[in-house]
DNA sequence: TCTGGGGTCCTGTAACCT
DNA sequence: TCTGAGGTTACAGGACCC
């Protein structure tokens, strides 16, 4: 079993566009008032700064670093290549995100030699092939292998072997396992417990008590270096969604109704890009202090047009009640996805939807062949404080994903 | 010093059915 | 007709991951 890890992969991949930043400190991340850190390179992680940290304080820390918006169509196009060289040499590769992957080289061993000698192999490859170094962990479950990489970053490779698990799992801190972050590391602590040792020889009764049946199980079982997931390759997608933070709190029912038609659109197209429809839709609201709250409905019939999970999103939000709250966010999700050749389309649905749906095609098509934006909703294009050019808004942090 | 955006999974509760 | 046990599903919230 392997786990693969790009070293700070979106800031890499920027050093490598341009060369003038190698060896200097880079933060891949929002640069508004309420941005934050999704990539930086060890040179800025020198100074403190790490993912997930807001970029107003990194560039305290660091303030000769260099931070860019990110682009995440880039970065996932060296993903794809990446991932297309693990597949040449195994079958059995399952992403966990643009970064990161585990291989079952199992039945590859004939051909590149042992475990090792494919992580290596795999680590010259990457380099060659994309200019970024990536690390690499070797050992007999998933959750080892992946401990092994982080141990190994940046640019190393780790080999745990059976008879070696016990003597690298248990002196690691709690909060190194899968499924222990800030929370439930917390309630470990509470009882005494700091390193995956201790966790081994405490009942699992105990565990379960703390932290719940399916997470006191799952720890006292990674406790002991057992771990029968295997690599899966090919997971269906089960939800799709956007969701978008403001750059200043809102408490304009109108504005919010615009942001969810427009994530509710972003949704849709994503939906029939990928052949879904959704069968529940939902909304998340972030208030001012923080507090989240979601609502969810199953529609009649599941749908892939952005008007209908408009209509849903907008109604759960009408529900709410609410009285000119502060909001810091809304999204929209789509839910218990079904392929779009699963389900048979209703003939009940009504000429009034086709029409939406078909009007919706022809707009994904323009998008395609204009640029994303070229046709969208009347509503879309009304100017929102009088500087907005028509059908754009304010720039803020633009997607991303986080790198470890 | 405030806290992004994309997800998955688990848990508790309530509703509903048998 | 009432009560109750037990199973399933929908929904909401939260922890966690990258």
């Amino acid at each position: 079993m392997l786990h693969v890890d790009m070293d700070a992969f979106f800031a890499s991949v920027e050093v490598r566009r341009h060369p003038e930043l190698a060896g200097t400190p880079v933060i891949v991340g929002g640069h508004g008032n309420r941005g934050v850190v999704t990539s930086a390179t060890y040179e800025a992680r020198r100074y403190g700064v790490h993912a997930a940290m807001p970029t107003a304080r990194a560039l305290r820390l660091c303030p000769t670093a260099t931070v860019l918006p990110g682009d995440l169509a880039l970065y996932a196009e060296v993903s794809r290549s990446v991932m297309a060289l693990f597949r040449s040499i195994t079958p059995l590769v399952e992403p966990l995100s643009l970064d990161e992957a585990f291989l079952d080289v199992s039945g590859a061993g004939r051909r590149l030699g042992d475990a090792a000698a494919i992580g290596e192999y795999i680590r010259a490859r990457v380099f060659d092939e994309q200019g970024i170094t990536c690390s690499v962990g070797v050992a007999g479950t998933k959750f080892v292998a992946k401990l092994a990489s982080t141990r190994a970053k940046p640019d190393g490779m780790l080999v745990v072997r059976p008879a070696e698990v016990m003597d690298f799992l248990h002196p690691l801190p709690v909060g190194a396992l899968w499924g222990v972050g800030a929370k439930t590391e917390e309630v470990l602590l509470r009882l005494g417990l700091r390193t995956v040792g201790d966790l081994a020889h405490v009942p699992a009764r105990t565990l379960q008590r703390a932290v719940g049946a399916a997470a006191g199980s799952s720890l006292h079982e990674l406790a002991w270096g057992r771990d029968p997931r295997r690599v899966v390759p090919d997971e269906p997608e089960k939800s799709a969604g956007h969701e978008e933070t403001f750059g200043t709190d809102v408490d304009d029912p109108a504005v919010i109704r615009r942001e969810l038609l427009r994530l509710a659109e972003r949704t849709a197209g994503r939906l029939r890009e990928g052949g879904w429809l959704a069968r529940t839709v939902s909304i998340k609201v972030r208030f001012a202090d923080f507090t989240t709250i979601t609502r969810s409905r199953t529609l009649d019939v599941p749908s892939d047009v952005g008007q209908e999970l408009y209509d849903t999103a907008r109604s759960l939000f009408e529900a709410l009640g609410l009285d000119r709250a502060r909001i810091r966010l809304v999204g929209v999700r789509a839910e218990r996805l079904v392929q779009a050749g699963a389900t048979p389309q209703q003939l009940e649905l009504g000429a009034r939807e086709h029409g939406r749906r078909d009007a919706e095609l022809a707009a994904d098509r323009a998008a395609r062949r204009f640029g994303a934006g070229a046709v969208r909703p009347a509503t879309l294009l009304q100017r929102t404080g009088g500087r907005d050019t028509p059908g754009r808004r304010e720039p803020r942090t633009p997607p991303a994903r986080r790198m470890p």
